[in-house]
DNA sequence: GTTGAAATTAGTACGAA
DNA sequence: TTCGTACTAATTTCAAC
């Protein structure tokens, strides 16, 4: 079987990207559905699960690949048995104008398996599992507190995960309902007050830049 | 090729787990590095990367998932070209002693990639991708707000996704600094005053109830 | 734990609908 | 585009070392 595909998706791994991609039919979210939950299974038994000839099969399958939407194929282990039991989420707040360096630290650090640059009070959340929660104090007060791009961090643990979906598609998307059409009128439901709040961005965050 | 492995792991799904599970080596953990990039790979490719034989690979690699360390072979996808571009944290608080009906609540929502529950002043976080910021705007207004074990949210958006690695390995893991030892002695460094903050869980959430 | 050979299955290429 | 089939190549399984 090889790899599955010799060949490099064309926009893969760059950020600006050039061609629309292809449009997903309903055939398509079937296929990333299936190999959502069974990665591994053969583009035989994919093409039976899915309802269609094993020829079409490999062509979406390669499709999808070429075009990026599938990025690579993995794997979920079972996080306490492979020993890492303690999972916590690391705010941080950023030294403007240091995102650079901040960005080169994490790229750095392999025990952080998830990192995003968010809106609100903080200016990234990072998530990380060690073995014990010592492990989790020495990363934030060693680790983290030695990158000078970090001001100040707040570490909250996980204490469960309720669900855990590898990704989410667009046949996920419960149907809008007829209180909250499409983005035509801007009208919607008044909302029960103080139950819900956004967060919007924090002062000088406009000077978010890559790499 | 099936789906690599007709007989269910024996632990699987379970969270109360009977066995200790086997003590990973190297070897093992190598496996998983390897897995983890390329999920797809034969088994044959995968031991001769590892650097052992085939049928210790199939050894292995079948052990693996018979104890439950694999729990599935899946993917990444790109999810802007998959349709849903936007990506918004929603952190929760849970009114007490609704804990149940909250777990259950999310589980009829597929549009949710992930729920955690955590400490700290939120009760639990939960990660939706979208096609846009109005759809994050109905998910909170419509469904979350829905909920009576919901009594309050709040929002913040992801900007950028600066790492995510489907998982860390005990590998990953820095060694530890002659500073950071082993949970014995319990005295470290003194931190830098404000810099780090570590926020325990609100009042009353012991009372934190599976099921 | 390793190697080698048989049997099964996967991937490719092609013409037809 | 999609389907069905035949051909080729690779993988898994099983046996002996």
């Amino acid at each position: 079987m090889g790899e599955m595909s010799r060949t490099d998706p064309p926009g893969a791994g760059r950020s600006g990207r050039i061609g629309i991609g292809l449009q997903l039919d309903a055939t398509h979210l079937k296929i990333l559905e299936v190999l959502r939950e069974h990665g591994r299974i053969s583009v035989a038994e994919l093409a039976e699960r899915v309802g269609i000839s094993r020829a079409n099969a490999y062509t979406r399958f390669e499709a999808l690949r070429a075009d990026g939407v599938i990025k690579r194929f993995t794997l979920e282990v079972d996080h306490v048995r492979a020993g890492l039991g303690i999972t916590a989420l690391i705010f941080v707040t950023v030294r403007q104008q240091m995102w650079k360096q901040f960005r080169a630290q994490l790229a750095q650090m392999p025990e952080v398996e998830y990192c995003a640059i968010t809106t609100g009070q903080h200016d990234a959340m990072i998530q990380v599992r060690m073995s014990d929660v010592a492990a989790v104090h020495a990363m934030v007060t060693d680790r983290l507190a030695n990158i000078p791009a970090v001001k100040a961090t707040e570490t909250v643990f996980i204490l469960d995960e309720v669900l855990h979906r590898p990704y989410v598609l667009p046949s996920d998307q419960p149907a809008r309902t007829a209180t909250t059409p499409r983005p035509e009128p801007r009208r919607r439901e008044p909302v029960p007050l103080g139950k819900m709040r956004f967060v919007g961005a924090a002062e000088g965050r406009a000077t978010l830049q890559r790499d």
